[in-house]
DNA sequence: CTACCTGCAAAAGGTTTGCATAGCC
DNA sequence: GGCTATGCAAACCTTTTGCAGGTAG
């Protein structure tokens, strides 16, 4: 892989960011130290890396894809409210990804899995009965 | 719900196809027939059956949403080598959800659910040796 | 009659691409 | 020097929207 100062850029960027960053969130961050660095190049490089392994693409639904700098295996959440993605440990989905294996023959990808819904402060934040609120069990 | 023409073609169309087309198979399908119904038309209708719950969109990332004319409860699984979308019934995937709810906090949305992976025609198309290709449980 | 719908075409949002120039090795 | 990356802008694709005219109730 050829070095070039906007690639070492991009990676940083998305990896040192725990918030799985658009393009464009890249494209604004790496603007304010970088002037001139251009939209296209940061897609070119986003691409590049993804491909190369080494930061994952995160497709999601109806809005802009987003970038992870964690590359172990793991899947999303998205709250549909907030538009928040959220990291799943690929653990809580392995014994449910094995059963649709069995069940159905269809084959999940590693990180292949998007549940949308709503999160824990989104759902919280919302004038229900207390009673009816479950707490989250971390 | 006021009645045109159009709209009852557009919620026929996707009811008679469990192919879950998108607006644009929709288009074509009904430009046969009828030669002058605009895609602005065959979009508006789409969002609006479906907002009316009549129909379901399907938020199929990094590709066209598809439309469904099922509407009980029910998840997607998304094949990224042939681009198929396939139902998966509700109740595959029910413990899982109360699992997630449990232990994260996040309450998956009815259809909330998309697994992105390899369908069962694609993996026995494979030339895997016959012994590590498992075979689905209908 | 009025509200809502249509067809058309333009706009919008996200992403990719063509081209000439610049930078790495 | 050659190959690849960059910046810029235009193109692309899907979806939405504004507008003027048409249709259901």
């Amino acid at each position: 892989m050829k070095y070039s100062r906007q690639r070492e850029l991009v990676l940083e960027t998305v990896r040192s960011r725990p918030i799985h960053p658009t393009a464009d969130d890249v494209f604004a961050i790496l603007r304010k130290t970088e002037p001139n660095i251009s939209l296209g190049t940061v897609y070119r490089n986003l691409n590049f890396l993804s491909d190369a392994g080494l930061i994952r693409k995160v497709l999601v639904p109806n809005a802009s894809d987003r970038f992870d700098g964690t590359v172990v295996e793991h899947h999303h959440m998205l709250c549909t409210q907030c538009g928040e993605v959220f990291d799943l440990a690929h653990d809580l989905a392995e014994e449910f990804s094995q059963e649709i294996l069995l069940k159905t023959g269809f084959e999940m990808n590693h990180c292949g899995l998007m549940l949308l819904g709503k999160c824990v402060s989104c759902r919280e934040k919302e004038c229900r009965p207390a009673s009816t609120v479950k707490q989250p069990i971390e």
